[in-house]
RNA sequence: GGGCGCUUAGCUCAGUUGGUUCAGAGCACUUGGUUUACACCCAAGGGGUCGGGGGUUCGAAUCCCUCAGCGCCCA
C-alpha cells in the first residue's frame, strides 16, 4: 500500500478509535492482572467541552495509554455530573423562553424537563472526547444521578445523620438570590468591586445630637436592630446607654458597646444588621438584638422596606441615597473598594441570609484526610498544594449541603408535623414511616402524613463519593470491582476544585473505605490565553476545541496541549502550539515514509557507518527511555514529552535516518532495514501515549497484525544496560561532524562538494565513528597524521585537531586571528581553574571527585592550548 | 488583614543534596541550503549581571537576610 504524502489525521484517527472500540480495547474487567484505574473528572451534563477538558483528559489518557503498554489491567471510567445549580438555571432559562415559568409547575413535571434536557445534552462532552482519542471504558460511564449512584448519596446522607455528623442548623448561610438556592462557602467567590461608602447620621433618643455611622449598604438600614461603638473609644462615651433613632423607618434602637467596632474604619460607629451580616450576626447573638429580615428570595425588599416594598436591593440602594439625601441624614459620600462575595454559578452578588438549612460537621471527618496528604498516604502534585490543603483542613467549616433546588438528590428528611423538630431521616418513606410512628409516639401516622424535605443536596455531596460509588461501592461495599479497583491510582484534575472535590473525596474515602480513593492527584494548571486571561466562554477567548482537532488532528492537539504544562503552572495556550504538534506528527510520517520507500536487498552488506549508527542508537534509547520513566514517576508529563520529541526527532529522524540512508537510488541492506523497523516500533511505542493515532496507523504499515498486536496493547519496551562509552563517542564524532560544517559554512563549500580530512589525534580517541563522519561530513578520505597540515582549514575538538585542505589560499590571517581568539580563551579557562586548585581551602575543603575534576580539566586545557600554539606557529 | 508561592534568553519554562561543559530546553530570531522522506524541512549561529542589594562558603541560580514586582488561597 503506497503512503499518502500527506498525512491525513481525519480519517486515519476515525478509523483507529474505532477499530479500537470494536476490539474492546479500552474496556476493563477484574483479571489477575494489577490494576490501573483513574476516574475521570465528571463533566457537567450542562457544559460543551472547552480547553481545560482538553489539558485534562490529554493527560489522562497519556498516563491511562502508558499503563496499558506497560501491562496493567487498565481502567479509566468516564462519566458526568448532574450540576445542580447550573443545570437547573438552565432548563429554567430555558423554560422561560418557551414562556413557562417554573413555579407553574410541580416538581415532578420540571424533573421530566430537567431530565429530557440531559438526554439530549448530557452526553455532548464525553463523545467530544472520543474525538481527542480518549480510551475511557465506555461500557463503565455513569451518571451522578444513576439509580445505584443516587442510591449511595441517600444511604450515605441517612448514615452521616445517624452518626449526628449531619444536622439541621438556622445559621447565616450564603443565598445566590438569582438561583434562589444557599451556597457552600466553596462556592463564594469574592470579587473586588469599586463601592461608596456612605456617612449617614442618626438622631440620638431625646436630644438634637446626632451620631454618624458609615456603611457601603445604605439599603439594609430597615434591617437596623443597633448602633455598636468600641468601649475604649473615648470620642463616644457620652453615647453609653443612650438610644439612637434610625432614619426613615425612625426604629429605636439600643446603642451596644463591643471591642469588635474597628476605631481606624469609617466613623468608629457601626450600624448593626443581624438578619444580613455574617459578623452583625454574631454581635446580635451576643447582645441579644432583634433580628428584622428585609428582603425576599430574590434581595428585592419585603414589608420591612416601607415605601421600597417590591423593589430589588440595587435599586433601593440608589432610591435610599437620594431620600437620605433630602433628609439631611446624607453626611458626605467616599469612593471604597471592597470584596464581594459572588456567586460561582450565577455571578450574583451574595445575600447573606438566616435559614434552616443541612450542615455536615467537617472537623471529625477531615482528621484521617489531612493526615493522609500530610503523611503523603495520598500525593499531592505539585507538592506546593500540600500547605494549601492543609490549611484548609485545619480551619474547615461545616458544609452546607442542602440547596433550594429541585435537580439532585432530594435530602431523605420526612416531616410529620409542623414543629421545627418533628422530622425523621430515612433511606425510604416506609422506613421514615416506622421511625416518625416510633418518634412522634403516634402509631396512626401514615405515609400521606409525611412531607419530604424540598431541598436538594449539593451536587458535590454526591461527586465526594464518585471513586467509590462508580464501582458500587457504597451500596455492595464488599463487591469484587470496589475491591479490586480500588483505590484508584491517580486523579488528574484543576487545583480549583482541590476543596470542592478532591478534600472532600479524601475525607469520604476514608469514611466509608477506612482507604484513600486514590495515590497521586496531578493538579493541571489553568488554560489561559496569550494575555495571561483566562479562557472562558464569556471573555470569547477560548478556541473551539473539536475546530482545533479538525485543523491540527488530535494528535497534534494533545502534543500542543502538553508541549507546556509543567504540573500545576498555568497552561499559555496558543494555537501555534498545536501547529507545532501537528508538524511533530507529520516528521514521523515522513520518517516512516522514508523508510518505506527503501529497497530492501538481501545480498547488499550492511554498510559499517550503519551497523554503528544502530548500535548506538539503542544505547541512545535507553538513556532516554530511563529519563522518560524518571519525568513519568514525577508526574513531568510535559518533560517527557520533550525527551521523546527529542530523541525521534533529533536522534532517530536527523542522525540514525541520515546515517543508515543508502545512496540514492541503491538499495538497503536488509539486516540494517530490519533493525531500523525494529528501532521504530520501539519509537512508536513510546509515541503512542501522545499520538496514538499516528503511531497506531504507521505500525499497522509496518506489518499485518492481528487484532492482539495491536500497538496499544502492545508491551512498553524492556529496559537494557546503556553503553555510555559509545555515546560520548558518538558525541565526540558529532562534534567533529559539527566543525566540518561550520567550516563548510564559513568557507562556501558546498555539501556537494567533497573533502578531504586529517587528523591529529591527540585524545586518542575512538576511530568506531570514523564511517559515520566520513558519510555525514561527505569526507572522501580521513587520514590520521602527526604532524600539522599546511595550507588547511582547521579546528578542535578538545585537543585533537582537524585539518580540511582546500583549494587556493588560505586567509592566514584569518585564521590567525581565529587561532589567537581560541588560545587566549582558554588560557583564561586555564587560569581561573589554576586558581582554583592553588587555593590551599579548595583542595582540602571539596571532595575528591571535584578536585579531580578539576584537575581533569586543567590537563584538557594545558593539551589544547599546546595544540594551539602548535597550530600558530605553523601559520607564522 | 493572615498564609503560601513565584521572579533564569524576546516568549513559555527546566535547573534534584551548593561542586563536571551549569548558565540549559522548546519556540521565536539571524544566516546558508530545494533534482534524491519532510520548507510542517536540513544545517550553522546570535542571545541571559539567574528581579535589586547584602550575607554564609574554598565555591551560590541553588542556603540566609532585606527591598521591589507579580500570582494564588483564606478571611
Amino acid at each position: 500500500m503506497a503512503l499518502t504524502a500527506k498525512y491525513n489525521a481525519q480519517t486515519v484517527e476515525e478509523k483507529w478509535y474505532s477499530y479500537w472500540m470494536e476490539q474492546g480495547f479500552f474496556h476493563s474487567e477484574v483479571n489477575d492482572k494489577e490494576p490501573y484505574t483513574i476516574v475521570i473528572p465528571p463533566p457537567n451534563v450542562t457544559g460543551v467541552l472547552h480547553m481545560g477538558h482538553m489539558l485534562n483528559n490529554t493527560l489522562q489518557d497519556v498516563l491511562i495509554r502508558r499503563a496499558r503498554l506497560k501491562g496493567y489491567n487498565a481502567c479509566w471510567v468516564p462519566g458526568t455530573d448532574h450540576a445542580s445549580i447550573a443545570t437547573e438555571a438552565k432548563v429554567v432559562a430555558k423554560l422561560k423562553e418557551e414562556g413557562i415559568e417554573k413555579d407553574s409547575l410541580t416538581r415532578e413535571e420540571f424533573l421530566e424537563h430537567a431530565w429530557k434536557w440531559t438526554h439530549k445534552h448530557g452526553g455532548i462532552i464525553l463523545e467530544q472526547l472520543k474525538k481527542l482519542g480518549a480510551s475511557c471504558d465506555w461500557e463503565r460511564t455513569k451518571f451522578t444521578m444513576d439509580e445505584d449512584l443516587s442510591k449511595s448519596v441517600i444511604k450515605v446522607f441517612v448514615d452521616l445523620h445517624n452518626k449526628g455528623k449531619v444536622y439541621r442548623g438556622y445559621r447565616m448561610v450564603n443565598w445566590d438570590p438569582q438561583a434562589k438556592t444557599t451556597l457552600s462557602d466553596e462556592e463564594v467567590i469574592y470579587v473586588e468591586k469599586q463601592g461608596n461608602l456612605y456617612y449617614l447620621n442618626y438622631k440620638i433618643e431625646g436630644s438634637e445630637d446626632t451620631l454618624t455611622i458609615a456603611t457601603t449598604r445604605p439599603e439594609t438600614i430597615m434591617g437596623d436592630t443597633a448602633i455598636c461603638i468600641n468601649p475604649n473609644d473615648g470620642r463616644f462615651a457620652h453615647l453609653k446607654g443612650k438610644k439612637a433613632i434610625v432614619p426613615i423607618s425612625n426604629r429605636v434602637v439600643p446603642i451596644i458597646e463591643d471591642e469588635y467596632v474597628d476605631v481606624e474604619f469609617g466613623t468608629g460607629c457601626l450600624k448593626v444588621t443581624p438578619a444580613h451580616d455574617e459578623n452583625d450576626k454574631m454581635l446580635g447573638d451576643k447582645h441579644n438584638l432583634e433580628v428584622v429580615d428585609i428582603f425576599n428570595d430574590d434581595a428585592t425588599l419585603n414589608s420591612f422596606g416601607m415605601h421600597y416594598e417590591g423593589k430589588d436591593r440595587f435599586v433601593v440602594r440608589r432610591e435610599i441615597v437620594k431620600e437620605l439625601e433630602e433628609l439631611g441624614a446624607l453626611v458626605k459620600t467616599e469612593q471604597h473598594t471592597n470584596k464581594i462575595g459572588t456567586s460561582e454559578r450565577t455571578g450574583a452578588v451574595i445575600e447573606p441570609k438566616l435559614s434552616d438549612q443541612w450542615f455536615l460537621n467537617m472537623k471529625e471527618l477531615a482528621q484521617p484526610a489531612l493526615d493522609a496528604v500530610l503523611e503523603k498516604e495520598v500525593n499531592l502534585v505539585p507538592e506546593k498544594f500540600v500547605n494549601t490543603y492543609r490549611h484548609w483542613m485545619e480551619n474547615v467549616r461545616d458544609w452546607n449541603i442542602s440547596r433550594q433546588l429541585w435537580w439532585g438528590h432530594q435530602i431523605p428528611a420526612f416531616y410529620y408535623g409542623d414543629g421545627k423538630e418533628e422530622y425523621v431521616v430515612a433511606e425510604t418513606m416506609e422506613e421514615a414511616l416506622a421511625i416518625a410512628q416510633e418518634k412522634s409516639g403516634n402509631n396512626q401516622l401514615q405515609l400521606t402524613d409525611l412531607k419530604q424535605d424540598p431541598d436538594a443536596l449539593d451536587t458535590w455531596f454526591s461527586s465526594w463519593l464518585w471513586p467509590i460509588s462508580v464501582f458500587n461501592g457504597i451500596l455492595e461495599p464488599d463487591n469484587e470491582e470496589i475491591n479490586y479497583y480500588y483505590p484508584t491510582n491517580d486523579l488528574v484534575t484543576a487545583p480549583e476544585i482541590l476543596f470542592f472535590w478532591v478534600a472532600r473525596m479524601i475525607i469520604a474515602g476514608y469514611e466509608y473505605r477506612g482507604e484513600k480513593p486514590f495515590n497521586n492527584v496531578y493538579l493541571t494548571g489553568i488554560v489561559r490565553d496569550k494575555q495571561r486571561r483566562k479562557m472562558s466562554k464569556s471573555l470569547g477567548n477560548s478556541p473551539d476545541p473539536i475546530e482545533l482537532i479538525n485543523n491540527y488532528g488530535a494528535d497534534g492537539v494533545r502534543v500542543g496541549m502538553l508541549l507546556s504544562s509543567p504540573a500545576g503552572n498555568d497552561l499559555m495556550f496558543d494555537e501555534d502550539l498545536c501547529k507545532q504538534g501537528s508538524g511533530f506528527v507529520n516528521k514521523i510520517w515522513n520518517a516512516y515514509r522514508l523508510i518505506d520507500g527503501w529497497e530492501v536487498s538481501k545480498t547488499e552488506k550492511a554498510t559499517e557507518a550503519s551497523t554503528i549508527a544502530i548500535t548506538w542508537y539503542k544505547s541512545k534509547f535507553q538513556k532516554v527511555l530511563a529519563t522518560i520513566e524518571d519525568h513519568y514517576s514525577k508526574y513531568r508529563i510535559s518533560d517527557a514529552l520533550m525527551s521523546t520529541y527529542k530523541l525521534v526527532w533529533d536522534d532517530f529522524c536527523s542522525w540514525l535516518l541520515e546515517m543508515v540512508k543508502p545512496a540514492y537510488g541503491k538499495p538497503i541492506a536488509a539486516e540494517t532495514y530490519n533493525e531500523v523497523i525494529g528501532i521504530l516500533e520501539n519509537n512508536l511505542k513510546i509515541l503512542h501515549p501522545f499520538v496514538p493515532f499516528v503511531s497506531e496507523e504507521i505500525w499497522q504499515h509496518i506489518a499485518e497484525r492481528t487484532p492482539e498486536e495491536a500497538l496499544i496493547v502492545s508491551e512498553w519496551p524492556k529496559t537494557e544496560t546503556i553503553d555510555e562509552q559509545l555515546i560520548k563517542d558518538f558525541d565526540f564524532a558529532a562534534e567533529v561532524i559539527s566543525g566540518i560544517r561550520t567550516i563548510r559554512k564559513q568557507k562556501n563549500i558546498s555539501f556537494k562538494d567533497a573533502i578531504s580530512l586529517s587528523v591529529i589525534n591527540n585524545e586518542n580517541s575512538s576511530t568506531q565513528f570514523n564511517a559515520v563522519i566520513e558519510k555525514m561530513g561527505n569526507v572522501s578520505a580521513l587520514n590520521n597524521v602527526d604532524t600539522a597540515v599546511d595550507g588547511a582549514l582547521t579546528f578542535r575538538v578538545k585537543s585533537n585537531e582537524y585539518f580540511i585542505p582546500i583549494e587556493g589560499a588560505i586567509d592566514v590571517e584569518q585564521e590567525i586571528a581565529k587561532l589567537t581568539e581560541e588560545l587566549s580563551y582558554t588560557q583564561g579557562f586555564l587560569k581561573s581553574v589554576q586558581k582554583k586548585l592553588s587555593n590551599e581551602r579548595f583542595v582540602s575543603g571539596a571532595p575528591e571527585k571535584v578536585v579531580a575534576m578539576e584537575k581533569q580539566k586543567e590537563a584538557d586545557a594545558l593539551a589544547k592550548i599546546e595544540t594551539i600554539k602548535a597550530s600558530l606557529a605553523g601559520l607564522q
